[in-house]
DNA sequence: TATTCATATCGATCATCTTCGATATGTATT
DNA sequence: AATACATATCGAAGATGATCGATATGAATA
């Protein structure tokens, strides 16, 4: 009780800050498995992965944009299509600070 | 599409099997406050994280046993009260192991 | 510019999660 | 055994998220 932190408003640490939303976006099955839907340095498009999926497009296209504002996947657009890709440097970045915060802080 | 993995109902890998659990747990910001409330090798009874927190004693335990079944808190009791410390292994070796994953397969 | 195709957004419904007060369980004390 | 205390579980209400078909946007092509 002495030193624990009675703060409960305190901001959420940096290395926590990014990482909150990656949290979210991967704690729903399907969202995990569309990440793991991609080959090493792949792009896919929307239609593709709806096909492996067993979700409406449209409800593919929602769970894409969650992927997309958390970092976790980036989109660029390429004629008609728009190409999904995985943003591994962010993702590898922020585990290993959130790795690295846990090791020190907790 | 010619190498992208069609088999969406493939097991997810074993990497990740531990890590479902967690990134639902922490994607809700009550939990990670709750988290980051321990000080390094800290132990606290539910008591003391309902008094710095803004929810209802029984909302504070439902949060922590969902801390607990993924994982990341480890409960003992002591008496009356029951201390709650953070999983740090666990945690460390899991998220490892998914920026492992991640920096190899994906 | 009209049409087609790919994706995103909208609006409604359904399902799941959160939250609380009340009650139950388990432990120590008198 | 009776009481007091700490935590967990229960059941219902409200809030949030998932899901879909329909519609809108945006880009290539006829």
């Amino acid at each position: 009780m002495i030193d624990m932190n009675k703060d409960y408003s305190r901001s959420i640490p940096s290395a926590w800050r990014d990482i909150a939303a990656v949290f979210t976006a991967l704690g729903d099955e399907h969202r995990q498995r569309m990440l793991l839907t991609f080959e090493p340095g792949e792009r896919l498009n929307v239609g593709q992965i709806a096909q492996v999926s067993t979700l409406a497009r449209s409800t593919v296209s929602h769970h894409l944009k969650v992927l997309r504002q958390a970092g976790v996947l980036r989109s660029e657009r390429e004629g008609k299509e728009i190409y999904y890709s995985v943003n591994k440097h962010f993702l590898e970045e922020a585990f290993v600070r959130v790795t690295t915060y846990l090791h020190n802080d907790l």
